[in-house]
DNA sequence: TCCTACAGAACGATTGTTCTGCTTGTAAAG
DNA sequence: CTTTACAAGCAGAACAATCGTTCTGTAGGA
């Protein structure tokens, strides 16, 4: 592997033509940030994030103590990367195939729920939310982050659904409270253990917040699900 | 302070009368105990559960490492007693004289809002709930405290409200709902930094629930809020 | 007299960061 | 094309600081 570098030249070429733009190295590097925050991740959800240490991220991602420290300086820009990366995925879900229910507010609720408490991504991102809240450097860095993201989502939101009353402020206001108790359900979790009661505890929800609600005509052409 | 021990024991047995029932000893532990359960409080909520160290909460109750570590041997046995003391505070608050306002349930919810989130130990329970999603260690000592708590907190609800149908389960279904967006708001804070709009979402909450609550006949003889 | 309540040093392990060296793509010069 | 210089990407040791726990010693109420 160390002796290849002089034998055919034009393999390197081969191969960074495979790979598409750009030239091997920033390929490397990007695979590498890419592997530390998905470890990032991984440890956030399964550790928590009072034991999501660098050791642990670098032990998980499968590089070495100098490659992450090249990337990323500090565990906070770490940090903030792996947020920056949490909330891309999680305003594009990759389901452009399934489309919202149109008809099934529930369906959409339970989609919602899976997806903030049912997936990793979700779990990783409550733990750094609630470690912003006394981490007043992290804070600073990413609270403007979050609110325009919320903004972002009360946009596509209203592209949804529509007030019976044509009021588009409650149905912003809806979806927030929406989200502010799924949110609450990975704190409630420890009180509620058993999972039929949730997805009941869910149901109930939607039916409560069904009627405020009317999905909009929709042309086709967005494919993002609201958060 | 020091030097008194000898001079007048009558003193001492005084001193022992005004405080109450025990010994000297035993109501200074008592006293280094709650010195210490307040300073994990205090902690708790100021610097996350990340960040609480227990140098930082000897520093906080003012007492010596070889205190703390008597009347708490680990770290995780001062974590589980200050979880015991949240919750009994929590479920038993010290307002005997504020009762339910009986007619407006969103002013009761608004009071709910105050003990989770605005409230140090409020948030600070909430700090130990998210380690408990991964502390698995800690989750068996307290799981089943929580879900006690849970079901001691049902009861207490259906002693306040009643469902327009009879239905005692919806009332304690909604309350459930009602706690968990509660919990939810310290996660959605992030999102949404603006108290007024956090204030507005409560209202907007309360009139998606009143529907379903009616406040029951009430003989005066409890004093505790549904939590 | 005994044992509880406490004081405080010492422990190894782990934290996040900084540092020095080495490999190797890559772009410019010939 | 070939060669050369250089910086980007990485490997890993070393760092002080702090983590939670364990230990020995002392004071004084029962």
């Amino acid at each position: 592997m160390a002796s290849a570098h002089l034998q055919k030249p034009a393999t390197t070429q081969n191969d960074l033509k495979a790979v598409g733009a750009g030239g091997v190295r920033q390929r490397q590097s990007l695979e590498a940030r890419h592997k530390l925050i998905e470890a990032t991740i991984f440890c956030l959800d399964k550790f928590g994030y009072a034991d999501t240490s660098i050791a642990r991220i670098q032990d998980q991602a499968n590089v070495s103590r100098g490659a992450l420290t090249h990337h990323f300086p500090s565990k906070e820009e770490l940090v903030i990367a792996t947020i920056d990366s949490l909330l891309e995925k999680l305003l594009r879900p990759s389901l452009p195939s399934k489309k919202l229910s149109q008809t099934d507010i529930v369906a959409d609720l339970r989609w919602l729920a899976r997806n903030m408490t049912g997936t990793a991504r979700g779990r990783a991102l409550s733990e750094v939310l609630m470690a912003t809240r006394t981490d007043k450097k992290l804070s600073a860095r990413v609270s403007a982050r979050l609110t325009d993201w919320n903004t972002k989502l009360d946009e596509a939101v209203v592209g949804f659904y529509a007030s019976p009353n044509g009021d588009d402020d409650d149905v912003r206001q809806i979806w927030m409270i929406a989200r502010t108790f799924m949110r609450g359900l990975i704190l409630q979790q420890p009180f509620t253990p058993d999972p039929p009661q949730i997805e009941q505890a869910i149901n109930r929800f939607g039916a409560l917040i069904a009627p405020y609600l009317e999905t909009r005509k929709r042309d086709g052409v967005d494919d993002a699900k609201p958060l």
